[in-house]
DNA sequence: CTGAAAGCGCTAACAG
DNA sequence: CTGTTAGCGCTTTCAG
């Protein structure tokens, strides 16, 4: 493995053929006679010759890299998704790079200069919603493929989960268990089209079904982390106010909030389901725990990422013309942390 | 964001000095003129020019991406390390590319191919021990970091956790309790040095106590996923023995073993830390939930990573002759899985 | 201090 | 079918 490795030329010189020989058998192009191309790729494949994929690169003009632009690769459920997208096209040759946005719209703009710097030949993008994405999304200079966002113009290739459908029949479970009052605990739903699409969900059932939406059982704007899913829980069991005018449940913008806010009720005595029922979204692998069972509505990222890959595969191989997008219908799965209203 | 950009020959064109003006001003090399370089520096920076790396790459044979060859991107332990690497090296103008080994050391092997082909400038490895590998380490024409793990014949620079005090800590806090009879689920010893320098802590520190080790309190060579861990409590808990010949406690692997033999426990009815205890390694995030409250000992993931970008960097600006090893202290968390031994 | 020229390793017309 | 010739965009001697 030490050893300078081989390049083209040298190669070509040790078989008495042209550079140009070597690289139409190895990329398998037309225009070299099956016994000679026969006789390279066996030669190459023997003396273990790699091309140096850089300067193919440089010479292409593109490479076979892939940017996965996400908000942070410690959720699980984005984990789930980097994972599958990375092992789908790894085996097809492709190198992904996945970035963390931190959900912070301007590093989502330098990643993408980046992958264009860097001669990417495609980026799968969670992206930051921001006028500004939804102006320049359209016209990169290399194929995009939005997973899980959607935005005002940007109309090409996509995959999405449908969130206002999520956000509705979470709500509507709740509604069934004989919930009035029901909080929500929001994303942020300015940059996240998922947040803000469940969050419609949810105003949509709760309007179906005669409920009325009370803007102080919310809580908005939350960062996806648990420890902020904690804080919540913090502030809202610590202002005083009479049970009855407390929710009696509460949708969670994603799982790892839910946890974070059933750690706090865990530590202070607040009893899930008993006191409180919680619904979130994403079904990441910890909210089926035992200790956890945590009611959610799965995205199924296990398809996502698979989708995700032959998109991006199929954008970069030969782009249809119409751009594909296709939308996944959520689960509901029920666990633990919901059950029938109780008078308090 | 669409329009080609521009090479450095055409911003050399609209300055009227040459390329290689342009590009000694733009590297800071010497041998421009202060005035020079000044207005190079801002038109380049008006016009938005950025050299492209992959030109870059090829031409000084060097790129500036570095390789991150780890386990399981799913596993909260690796993400946590990937996040804190990536952000680190990020600022310092290095791109890193995460690539999921899944603990195999054919798929390790063929990443290294990938990052040299790509003119990758350094790797970062938590490798799968192999003898292979340990061949070739040392040997590699790019800089390498071994994170975590630790090989016979590789004297490179490298940070670890000390696994085997990991190991001894966690089994010693366990016979404290009282504890007589201590299983281990043990990863996979063969191919993880962390896994099997946590199970001889653990034989020493059974070895100091005069306590007996028996093999068949123990599971081998479990791979790192939850649900192996709930196969392995159901393993455990399926075959018939006398409680008395049972093992009070467990130490186990990591974490994502230990989460997956608790959802078995608390399935069945088995209670921790009532009817067993048990203690395992890394404290994820998860493993800190109330509902949770799992007995661990922490790698300082944070330190680890922080630790391993600063090396890192120091490898690819000016390498130490003598390779730096950084060893962390491991720390017993105590929460709530353990208990004193109480007679069945 | 600055420019011209060669070259990094590969691909892609263009000839034969 | 095969080889020759230019580049891809940048860096880096080497002259001036």
């Amino acid at each position: 493995m030490s050893e300078k490795p081989y390049t083209i030329s040298q190669v070509a010189k040790m078989l008495g053929v042209s550079p140009s020989t070597v690289s139409r058998a190895m990329n398998n192009a037309p225009g070299v006679s099956d016994s000679v191309r026969k006789q390279i790729l066996e030669f190459v494949d023997e003396i273990g010759y790699r091309p140096n994929t850089v300067a193919q690169s440089l010479s292409r003009g593109r490479s076979n890299m892939v940017a996965l632009i996400l908000g942070d690769i410690r959720n699980p459920f984005y984990a789930d998704l980097a994972f599958g997208i990375q092992k789908a096209l790894d085996t097809k040759g492709f190198i992904v790079t996945t970035f963390n946005s931190e959900y912070d719209y301007k590093k989502e703009k330098q990643f993408i200069q980046f992958a264009e710097q860097y001669n990417y030949s495609g980026i799968i993008l969670v992206t930051v919603n921001s006028e500004e994405a939804d102006k320049y999304l359209g016209h990169l200079d290399i194929p995009v493929l939005l997973v899980n966002r959607i935005t005002k113009h940007y109309n090409g290739p996509l995959i999405v989960t449908d969130n206002f459908q999520a956000g509705y029949i979470a709500a509507r479970h709740l509604i069934n268990l004989g919930h009035k009052r029901i909080g929500f605990l929001a994303g942020q739903n300015k940059s996240s089209s998922a947040s803000s699409q469940r969050f419609q969900g949810f105003q949509q059932a709760l309007n179906n079904y005669q409920l009325d939406y009370h803007a102080d059982y919310c809580l908005y704007d939350l960062d996806w982390r648990m420890n902020t899913g904690y804080q919540a829980a913090e502030s809202i069991f610590s202002t005083p106010r009479e049970t009855k005018q407390r929710p009696s449940a509460f949708l969670i913008a994603n799982d790892l909030l839910a946890l974070g806010f059933m750690n706090y009720c865990g530590e202070h005595g607040i009893r899930i389901p008993d006191d409180i029922s919680i619904v979130s979204f994403d079904d990441i692998a910890y909210s089926s725990l035992h200790q956890i069972q945590l009611t959610t509505v799965s995205q199924h990222v296990e398809t996502m990422s698979k989708e995700a890959a032959d998109l991006m595969l199929q954008l970069l191989t030969d782009p249809p013309k119409e751009p594909k997008r296709v939308i996944i219908e959520p689960t509901l799965i029920v666990r633990n942390t919901t059950q029938h209203y109780q008078e308090p």
